[in-house]
DNA sequence: GATGAATGAGTATTCATTCAT
DNA sequence: CATGAATGAATACTCATTCAT
């Protein structure tokens, strides 16, 4: 007897509660200190259920890093025109876009974090963040490359200004603690745009 | 019976080697994965030992985060002098030094990031990070200030610019995890100038 | 909704199955090591449905050890005549049906020396081999008594042959592991046989 | 700085004593029903302590099944001579000892029953049983083979009449569980002779 | 001061069992 | 009756810390 669709849409929902109070715990605590009965009581769910739906400690945490960017920022992050015609508004855009992303991916950027940090303890998981960043930069460069032929940026190596570019906003998230004064944020596509070296 | 010179100078190279070689496995391995054992066996000494230097491991973890700041890092990074008449070429050398600096850092960066994107788990630590953080863009935005007096940096927000300077500093050391391709830190001196808005 | 015949059928074949694999998973991996899932994946059957079939894991085994017992090897191994006329033709032919019979029992004797081996563990199903045990042996303390009055046995006291010919029997399933050399069982009647003493 | 002569006795001792425990404790509950705890507290030591003993449960079992056999019993079981002169006397004697130390055996033997039954599960120690095992026929049987020679005992297969021997043993200790009644342990070494098919 | 045995709090994980569907 | 999600008791094992030598 299958299980109702009822049923299966509940489950998803306690897959997802729990995955996201993983994400909370693994980026606020860290992977050892954040325990399967601490994700468990935050997630309304006996630890056994945790099992139910995560083979183990390491998948989940390999998921709670994964799925927030397959799922959403992936596309939300390659989300411009990297051949735009008009290059300098899609840059800006593109700016625009970012810092707003990186600004609310406060906890999940600490996670991210711990995992290019510690990379050798987390293979796998970096391994797709590393996919991930490679992929990034390299549309970047594109964007910076089509920016330069039209016109509108200066001319610099396209490949370290996108590394610079992406450093940029990492570096960003983790200067800044106290995410509460987000009147910041806004004024920080300033320099980012000038690291793209716009001309005047 | 009071130590002999020789023997506190014995001590004082054993406490080194152990903070050395917990600041290594804290870095690469994360706090809980680093346990007292495995700091004794790197450091060649055994676990009681390293009893006898550090009070436990949370002090451990604290020496491992603020010595190497206090005594080499603090000094280097605030090693230029923001009221230079020869503004421009002060700024320059600052952040030939500051990227030099951080290329090396390779090892206590990735300490100071859990520390930071943890930081409830580490709040001793932190702190002390925190108020050199401050120190630290404080003086940058009084060159930054210079620099614009001076007329060879165009306008900007002083204090934007510095944590913008900042953010891309950290945000570097974190992206290029293989940091064998040391080539590229010298291209980012480009960058890194243009965040502060030079004039042409 | 009395259930159909062809159901009652199913369900008892459904449980004979479960029980077939149960006796194999309990035989080789032993009580602890052979969990509910097992039995049912073994089984074909989701791990709920053993429960519909048998109370608990306790009574799953207890059948495990009984059930052969009472419906095939009772009966096998008690079948010959403690008082036949041909004596010695008798014993010979239970002795070959005797080697025979634990020859074929491999895998259920491996229960039966759990079960011995752990009695204070397994009461009830010790209890049931136990009774077993004492007519097993009793009955052939009778054949051995026929035998002597008859003259084709030389005298020796009875209970004491019975129990060594029945620790060779259950000694000689144990020893050898390897079953695939099934050549040997045929000729371990002749040392079956001289544990009765036989005239010559 | 070393530990003292005395400390290193009382080490010895205390592991000594959690092996004995760890025996009893298998032997009576199984591998899978005894808790590294229950062995603790039977010892008297902490939990930790076994650890410090012995790296896991798996080696305290391999220990558990193997340090009674290489330090007592296998040179127990092996002390006869099989090419004496007095052949038909030194098998008696021989007989009179195997007797006599599976008798004692008994706990011991739950263990080995234990492995040899579930040798999939124990492969390590099983290795261990076995080789012993073959070892000890083979000396068996040369002793069978020796008073053949002269002319004490009859003609019969000295392989397959070693193994019969053996097995003997073996399912002798097994289908006796109460051993207070010691008196008939002595009376088996009569069919035990038998087996070995003595000249009248 | 140096060592490492002893301790036990803490944690991931397994698994029998219950029960809603 | 069949299924498998939910539960939490139980257990091996790790590791910081203490302290006797």
């Amino acid at each position: 007897m299958p299980l109702s669709d009822k049923q299966i849409k509940m489950m998803e929902q306690k897959r997802e509660k729990i995955l996201q109070q993983a994400i909370i715990l693994f980026a606020e605590q860290g992977y050892e200190s954040t325990t399967i009965a601490k994700v468990a009581k935050a997630s309304g769910v006996s630890f056994g259920s945790v099992f139910t739906y995560f083979e183990n400690k390491d998948q989940l945490f390999f998921h709670a890093v994964t799925e927030p960017l397959e799922k959403v920022y992936k596309s939300e992050l390659l989300d411009f025109d990297p051949d735009a015609e008009d290059s300098l508004n899609e840059i800006k855009r593109m700016i625009d876009k970012h810092i707003h992303i990186f600004t609310e991916m406060h906890t999940y950027l600490q996670l991210v974090v711990q995992v290019i940090g510690q990379h050798t303890k987390f293979p796998e998981p970096f391994k797709v963040l590393d996919e991930f960043s490679a992929e990034f930069t390299q549309k970047i460069n594109q964007a910076i490359q089509n920016g330069q032929k039209h016109g509108v940026l200066e001319d610099s190596d396209p490949v370290i200004t996108a590394e610079a570019y992406m450093s940029f906003l990492l570096g960003m998230r983790l200067t800044f603690t106290d995410f509460a004064m987000s009147g910041l944020w806004d004024q920080l596509k300033i320099p980012a745009l000038r690291l793209l070296n716009p001309k005047h």
